[in-house]
DNA sequence: TTGCGATTTGACCAATCGGTCAAAAGAACG
DNA sequence: CGTTCTTTTGACCGATTGGTCAAATCGCAA
């Protein structure tokens, strides 16, 4: 009766073993590197053992399937990825809010290269499982974000510009040079995010200096 | 000593038969419609059959394996991929060449997204195919723009602007249309590559105008 | 019609993959 | 030390997948 109490699933009635914190952290860890590097269906769940030190059974110990790596992974995700966007500030400066947005955007692509691709990944898929989030809680956040930025255009303190295509061409440059990553480095042969930064930066601010 | 004689393998040979070209033709669009939905690894040579009407042997029968169908395809695509930037003229209008540029790109993506997440697969796997290709052709063809690019901006007659990461954006924003389609149409609600024109067309202009 | 190459197919195979299970091996604690 | 729960593992399974092959069928020219 209790045998299936083990494992990751029963965190609700045991509050997790030392064990059992550190195995999961490793599996997501895992499953993050592989995820994004071959997509849901190219990733195998004895790569992600390997990668995590275990053997494969014992990684379904902790979770009881392919999918459920998957879900934890995106569902932590989306927490951390649409942080930036609610950190810009009504009361600020209109056109440094916005571009310490894009900053803040491209760090993030820096130094989480591999969440932007796992979330590039299930996107061209189709978003099937994120997809429900995408019209929801995303589209409110963006809803939201281009009533601010239309208000900013009224008062004249920033340029006339479409919101909602505004806040896309943040997320398409900037996650480009993670998600292009390969590309990227082919063409400019190794540095990449410092200009970057600069240009992205210059962009904008021509986009929406009034 | 002839029987390997039949097949597209041997179109150097025998100048290829008409059920040839209309059964490889077809299987290259089914190709590209499984592979670009569901990635390389996704796709399945059972469905690429069914979706041209063939059977799995029959498939086989006209390319030798699943990697060479897309092989067959990535090749052809990034021969008119890469068409558009070649287009660019040296003694158009500097704005206007490249708004122009900005405008086919997005054409295509709306067009042809079923290449562009072809292309944007391959990118994301780590271009495992056609990295020379990005390190080779590509590099020397922004070269050359950023050359031209610079040229323009030396004259006086583009503002100043990192050439080459202009060229990344002009990218990352025409093809992001295509390859997040799922998330543009989630938070927009259907009209968006409407939208998307003029506002790419206000973004550069205001990036460029000297 | 016959003959011959081109085309198609059903049956089959080996490898891989996600997942199961029972039993062994470790902790933790009295 | 022994007990009890947790953790780990090797062996195994069914389904899927890329690919093969021999035989059957088709299409066309002499």
């Amino acid at each position: 009766m209790t045998e299936k109490m083990a494992g990751v699933q029963a965190q609700e009635v045991r509050p997790q073993t030392r064990i059992q914190r550190q195995k999961s952290a490793a599996i997501l860890e895992a499953g993050l590197t592989v995820f994004s590097e071959a997509g849901f269906r190219g990733a195998t769940l004895d790569r992600i053992a390997m990668e995590a030190g275990l053997s494969k059974p014992n990684l379904l110990y902790y979770f009881p399937s392919k999918d459920a790596i998957y879900e934890a992974l995106l569902r932590e995700l989306l927490e951390t990825w649409l942080n930036p966007l609610r950190a810009i500030d009504p009361e600020g400066e209109p056109v440094d809010e916005i571009l310490g947005y894009v900053r803040r955007k491209l760090e993030m692509a820096r130094d989480y290269p591999r969440e932007s691709r796992l979330f590039a990944n299930e996107i061209l898929q189709g978003a099937p499982l994120i997809g429900p989030v995408l019209e929801g809680e995303l589209r409110d956040m963006v809803d939201e974000t281009a009533r601010l930025i239309d208000g900013w255009i009224a008062e004249g303190r920033l340029a006339p510009v479409n919101a909602r295509h505004t806040v896309f061409s943040i997320w398409a440059q900037t996650q480009h040079y993670a998600d292009f990553d390969v590309q990227v480095r082919a063409v400019l042969g190794g540095e990449d995010f410092d200009g970057a930064a600069a240009h992205l930066d210059t962009l904008f601010r021509r986009l929406l200096q009034p």
